[in-house]
Order: structure tokens, then sequence, then C-alpha cells
DNA sequence: TGCTTAATGTTCATGTTTGAACTATTATGT
DNA sequence: ACATAATAGTTCAAACATGAACATTAAGCA
């Protein structure tokens, strides 16, 4: 019995999908050790980036854009929000949601942060030329379309 | 003061990294809800692959491959070894290394998830030409080259 | 109107990941 | 040989993420 025939690894599309989520990996630790002087995680700076690019959003809305359930945003908010990073203000015509905003505070420091998530993109996708660069984040935009919903 | 200028996301390198994290993440939930019925994990999928890659590693050389902490591996594999996917023997010339090998159950399951895994990277890649989808693939392990002892 | 269903956010128990301190073993240098 | 360094793996407590059950509020519909 040959359990060993059409093995994955024989199979560019999985081979370089493998390199993909290695090269994501290595990126996000290397992005955990340098945000550490700034007293912040990816995940909470994924929150302030996302709040920067649609102030007012609901919990809701956060926990579907950052792929993650809504009782970790509820985890996650308290710390930024006692740091006077954001404000969590109640709607007025839908007394269940809450609405985000970033403070000047919070601002200030996603400013810094970015300052350093940038350096390390730049460092990774120069070694891309611009084409390149663009093709590879069009395909991932496919990508993300197609299985969102899966 | 004009904290505003150069926005990251006015970037295009930084749009498309943005893109391929995106993309990463919402395959590994994917892939989360889809090894469920085998009572796998991704992190415990790495664990096979790789065993079934380099077999006889030491429990360090995974943590190393995994990008993860020694520890993370010491918690992840009994619950493997219990389940008799995989064994560990000490190494008879250095009595601190343990050696890890898939057993034929491991494997066999290993044959399964591997199916379930490669039906979702065909389902994201299959949008690229294969001459995009090598592209993709050697940008990638450049960045993690560059970024690997970063 | 009332009743049912859906949506938002919280709580809580569970499981996972991490890093620092620890033991045991091997390598190095004098 | 001996002391010192480094390495492999474990333990433990703390941080973190997850999903189910829950309270409150809104929407749909008879």
């Amino acid at each position: 019995m040959n359990i060993k025939q059409e093995l994955p690894w024989d199979n560019p599309r999985f081979r370089n999908w493998v390199a993909v989520a290695r090269a994501c990996h290595v990126l996000e630790r290397a992005l955990a050790v340098k945000l550490a002087p700034l007293d912040l995680k990816p995940a909470q700076l994924d929150v302030l980036m996302n709040l920067y690019r649609h102030p007012g959003m609901s919990q809701h809305d956060l926990a579907r854009r950052l792929l993650v359930g809504r009782s970790n945003i509820t985890m996650l908010l308290p710390q930024l929000e006692t740091r006077g990073l954001l404000r969590r203000e109640g709607d007025e015509k839908d007394k269940r949601v809450l609405r985000l905003t970033l403070t000047e505070a919070g601002t200030e420091l996603l400013m810094q942060a970015l300052k350093v998530h940038m350096a390390l993109i730049e460092k990774a996708m120069s070694q891309s030329t611009p084409e390149q660069c663009d093709m590879i984040g069009e395909q991932m935009r496919k990508i993300y379309e197609v299985l969102k919903e899966a």
C-alpha cells in the first residue's frame, strides 16, 4: 500500500504556501520583539491600526476584521482603555453597541509603533520589485476573499 | 505638526504585506475548523509534518523549526505521545536529547490531515498561475532568510 | 401591541503559549 | 582533572485566546 504517493511536498502550491506561512510567522515574531519597548503586542497594534482607519467601529466589527472572537476583544480593550489609548462610548441609537475611537495618546503611540512595523516590512519586502510586491498583494487579497467565508 | 504625513497605508509594501498576513490568518483559521474532526490542532499538525520530514529530530530542533519556545514543545508532545502518534527515545550518545519519530498511527493520521490541508491550499493557490505561485514562494523564502535572525 | 428571534457585549471555564528558573548532561579551557 | 560554560529538556506561574452560556437591547412579525 503506497501511502506516500502524491506527497504534498512534491506539490509546488503546497511548498510555496508553507513558505508564505513561515514568512508570516517569522515577521510576527520579529514584530513582537521590536514592539516590546513600546509595551505593545502585535494584537494590540492591530486594534489601534483598525481604530485609526475606521473610527467609531463597534467591538463586533473589530472582532470580525481581526478574525477573532468577540470575547477576545472584551478582554483586550480594557488594557488599552486604562492606558488612555482609546475610548469606548455607548451608541445613542443602539444601546447594545459601544463605539471605539482612538485618543490623542493612542494615535501618538500608533504612529511610533507603525514606524517599527514599517521598518520590518521594508526589510522584508524590499527584496521584491514593485511589480512582484503588487502581484503578491493582489493574489493574497484573492485568497482572503475566497477563504473568508469557508 | 503633521503627524499623518507618509502614512504606511500609502505605501504599497505595507498594504501588500497586510494582505499577506490576513491571508495567512484566514487560512489558519479555516484549517483549524477543518482539522477539528481529526481532533488535531494546526500546531499539532506542524509537529507531525516536521517529524515526518525529519525523523529523529530533537525537541530543541523541532522548537526552532516551529519558531516556538522549547517549553511549548514539552507541553505539546505528551498529548501526541499518549495518543500513540509519536515516540520519544533518549539518544545513546547524548543523554540530554530525546529523539522524536512518528509511529505508524502518527503517519496515518498525518496523511489524513494533509489531505485536508492540501485541499485548503489548493483552494487558495489555484487562483494563481504556476509562475505566480512559484514567484510568491521564492520571495517568501527570501523574507524568511532575511528575518530569521533579526 | 406582544411574542419570538437575532445581535451586542460580558463572564467564566478551559486550553494554549510564553519566559524564567531549575535539573541533568556535555563541552570548553586552564 | 577540574571548574566553568553551554545545552537539552522540564516545571511553573502568568498572560492570552477560545467558545459556550448569559444579560441586555433591538428587530421581525403575528
